[in-house]
DNA sequence: TTTGAAATGTTATAATATAACATTTAGAAA
DNA sequence: TTTCTAAATGTTATATTATAACATTTCAAA
């Protein structure tokens, strides 16, 4: 059996977020380097507190852990944040008003996002099949997709067996 | 040829709005009488202030226009909001911080929306194959989708059209 | 080394939403 | 019909999320 494509999937208790993290820094700093954009080390560091969560976090909550290394004020983490989006290395969950990091970023891309309501943890997709029903949806109806946003809620695989346990 | 179900489009130039409007209050009574709620003179001047636009309207532009009739403060606006997103008679699309009148009001569901980017008509969709796609990629990940929200920005067919010809 | 564009800092404020408590009102119960 | 109570609405204050506008710093190309 093939490996499944790690981000369909919750992580698991064997999680190793240390390696998972490095490797997101790693990445980032690819995007970042093809796209001519520095990734300086404000940057650098939302992306960590992004990252670091693997949870939706609020703008402001991240202001919260910046300011715990020094002084800082909302615009700066707004920007960071805008700067992230705009090279696809974090998304922002519009329903929750919070932002989480880009399990796959190595283009630019728009993903569909899984969130446990109950741990709050995600999983990203880049589902076909999701994006073909939208556009043929779309399609039937003469209008012409420029961007979508899916965010399903509900329970994680662990969340709904512990549910079930009770 | 049978006649598309009318929520699946965008309005037209012959849309007739005063009977549109008439339908929606009518099915909104209908609704209220069968969950035994109120539909106060407040609730329906809300519902009517969203209905009026056929496009996404924010609640302090809902506030905004109550104002005109006299007194009113946030509160009003979200409470009368919250209860008609309650019976499913108005939808608030995350993406936008906004609100839009329901078009099949029937029974509570989660629609999938539609909306254009230049015009700012929106369309309400009930689509099956939407629906099953994410439940499908959804178990794939042993996750159960209790809710979901799909808003899709782009161009309506009249606004795409009219970019054509430029 | 200079210098100018990009990044960040700083202050203020806009936009969206809710908490908490007071008052009113509509309809069921007496 | 009057009383009473739960629901609805009013009112004030404030929380939360996000951006505008301008000052300062930094970094890399010339």
């Amino acid at each position: 059996m093939a490996t499944p494509s790690h981000h369909l999937h919750f992580i698991s208790d064997d999680h190793d977020h240390q390696s998972c993290m490095a490797v997101a820094m790693r990445n980032a700093e690819q995007v970042c380097q093809n796209s001519g954009q520095r990734f300086t080390t404000l940057r650098r560091r939302v992306f960590e507190l992004v990252w670091q969560q693997h949870r939706p976090i609020g703008a402001y909550e991240v202001l919260e852990q910046l300011q715990r290394d020094g002084r800082a004020a909302p615009p700066t983490v707004y920007r960071a944040l805008d700067f992230l989006l705009e090279l696809g290395l974090v998304h922002r969950i519009a329903s929750l008003n919070a932002y989480v990091g880009c399990i796959h970023p190595h283009q630019p891309h728009e993903g569909q996002f899984l969130i446990c309501e109950s741990c709050k943890a995600y999983a990203e997709l880049d589902a076909a099949a999701i994006t073909a029903a939208i556009n043929q949806c779309a399609a039937d109806s003469g209008f012409v997709v420029r961007q979508h946003t899916v965010e399903i809620m509900g329970l994680c695989p662990r969340c709904k067996e512990s549910k079930e346990k009770q």
